[in-house]
DNA sequence: TATGATATTGAATGTCAATGTCATGATATA
DNA sequence: TATATCATGACATTGACATTCAATATCATA
């Protein structure tokens, strides 16, 4: 974790960048959480700890962490994109309308048919989106206590 | 083509609504089209005929649609959706991130997979979402004539 | 350390798609 | 035709995100 939080510094360096309390923190949050977060999510995650961090600092540093290749936006068409690690290797998405949780999910021979599709119309793919939407295991448990959000 | 707008028209009216020529304009306009259209290039379209329909009544009649269940809201993360006729059967999307043009596939062997992967994970799917981003054929010719925004 | 060049900050403001509001106009039925 | 009600277009508002700006923090150099 620091270790990442160095690297992500040093290469912020290389690009005449400058280091900021603020930023690391935000930074520090993102990773520590694990979820699949919207920049409200977050923001609020991390006024927790510094009362006066500016919402327009989060989007930059998600943007940031976007644009250095360590975190990759989703967007579910909820309205506001998420943003994920991607420090994991590729995967796709399960989206929970019960509760909103996100939960990956990894299938090579989707991939395969992916490409395969691809190829038959002449495209050259150069990513691609899936997402199923459904309810969740704990969403449909007998005993539907609250639902986050 | 009548026959549809008739069939819309009845459908309204059992839902308590009245026929109104904007509307039936708007619905004619965007079954001929019969691409991926955005609310944006649907009412430009629109006005081409009728100078003075407003872009709150295309947003209202396009809502109403996919209510009816004719057409159907899609999010390719271009910060405007688009609609579809949902007329034809279920598919999938390929989309050229040269000009914009969205074209379809079926791929039912992706479909089961899909299924299957929401089992494995205790899911219940509802719907699913797949768009593969890349580039097309014709983008791809040796001649990059003008690629349409 | 002190300095100065430059990046970063939070707040405010702008932008844009989408939706809400409302007075006016259109439509169906008695 | 009267009247009840729905639909319209103009305009305002919302909410996500981007941008601007003056103040501040960072860092290499003296």
């Amino acid at each position: 974790m620091k270790r990442l939080l160095r690297q992500i510094d040093s290469e912020i360096s290389a690009l005449g960048g400058k280091r900021s309390r603020s930023r690391a923190s935000i930074i520090e949050v993102f990773f520590r959480s694990g979820r699949h977060l919207t920049v409200d999510e977050l923001t609020s995650e991390v006024r927790a700890r510094n009362r006066d961090i500016g919402a327009a600092t989060v989007y930059r540093t998600l943007k940031l962490l976007s644009r250095l290749g360590y975190a990759k936006e989703l967007d579910f068409g909820e309205g506001a994109r998420r943003y994920e690690s991607s420090l994991t290797a590729h995967h796709d998405h399960l989206v929970c309308t019960g509760c909103g949780n996100v939960s990956e999910f990894e299938e090579p021979r989707i991939e395969r048919l992916q490409d395969e599709v691809a190829k038959k119309h002449g495209f050259v793919p150069t990513m691609h989106r899936l997402a199923i939407y459904g309810t969740c295991p704990r969403c449909l448990s007998p005993q539907p206590r609250e639902t986050a959000e």
